[in-house]
DNA sequence: TGTACATCAGTGAACGCGCGTTCACTGATGTAC
DNA sequence: TGTACATCAGTGAACGCGCGTTCACTGATGTAC
């Protein structure tokens, strides 16, 4: 490869990581643009060389972030004892840490909203995301439940996405600690025993 | 009071319904102003002698369908079992039917990720929502877990909350309605046993 | 190896559009005498 | 009761601004001979 194609793909990667960061930090819509050029140290004119549309890079960066923030809550594990392995998962997600850490966390409470209201277009790159998240969660859940283990992930999927949102749409408050502590006391229970069918 | 005053008053009516309707359809961004005039019958330049800003309009209006939501929400329940009553909340909150009926139900799927994100300045009225509607969930949950009633509504509110802003967004997907249904069997069997202490 | 031309990543200004907000104006309603 | 003036809810166009996208251009890199 030449040495100009070379640089084509570090700036490509280079913006995406710059997308990457702002889709978490302000949305779908805040994530403009001209401020992921600047991010990645290049002007606004070059992005059509890269992108398609906005739209194809925010579905490359919802991928990216979602398959990033798995890694990341999936690691290690093996140290673990089997039987607390979502637990773990589960602390981490729901973790004031990671309510904090907009930039390298989960893309979701930024994106799950407008998807449902204004961005409808990047549903089905979200729906695989969502449905990556829970398969791989349901892995480390018990089977003696009344609820099989894919509902139960699911469950928790919605449990943990619900909470870390909630906890940063009010952080600032004392209750946005207590949301995360409520869940993950809601979740441990739940990936522990299993959770009853409903009827 | 005059007839004039009187059609101010009516108007003032019209343009906040007309908010709350595009408000939860739409978002906070999503709901523009001469949208929201337009619906309420009016021109545009006529909404700053009702509301001082596009902000304050978007305040009353989250606190307006916060409570139409939790009056819909917590309705009849005398007519049920007393140990019923959360579940029934519950089964209200994650139906397909309030999924579907953006117009008349929760306002939060439309706005939790935009407050966490780009529209900070409403944090405060969306913490004073959602501790209304976990306050009134409380005054339903056994006292018999490891959990306190308190905590144990915080979970459920954001296990009512993601499970449907999931199921929103993911809408026309087999997906949503898987969701919905993970979140009412993990929150039944919550509401119904308690849950257990987190370390 | 050297030279002339082609390519193309990135620049920066412009385009069309839509937003929240302002403002001069209108005409029906209200008030003073 | 009638008349002259004041008020003010609502209109519609304009303002300033920022967005996504386009485009003519630049200059370093690559290619052909």
């Amino acid at each position: 490869m030449t040495a100009k194609a070379e640089q084509k793909e570090r700036s490509h990667e280079t913006i995406l990581e710059s997308a990457a960061r702002l889709l978490r930090e302000k949305g779908i819509a805040g994530a403009r643009v001209a401020d992921v050029m600047k991010g990645a140290g290049l002007t606004v004119g070059g992005f059509y060389a890269h992108f398609d549309s906005k739209d194809a890079l925010i579905d490359e960066a919802l991928r990216r972030t979602s398959g990033e923030m798995r890694q990341r809550l999936f690691a290690r594990l093996e140290d673990k004892p089997e039987g607390d392995r979502a637990e773990v998962v589960l602390k981490r997600y729901l973790s004031a840490a990671h309510r904090d850490d907009f930039a390298r966390g989960c893309p979701l409470p930024a994106v799950v909203g407008e998807v449902g209201t204004t961005a409808r277009e990047h549903g089905d790159v979200l729906g695989a995301q969502v449905n990556a998240m829970s398969s791989e969660l349901e892995a480390y859940l018990p089977t003696n439940g009344g609820v099989s283990p894919r509902y139960l992930a699911l469950g928790l999927v919605a449990l943990m996405y619900g909470g870390l949102s909630l906890a940063r749409a009010l952080r600032g408050s004392p209750l946005s600690d207590d949301v995360l502590k409520a869940c993950r006391a809601l979740g441990s229970a739940a990936a522990r025993d299993g959770a009853k069918p409903v009827t």
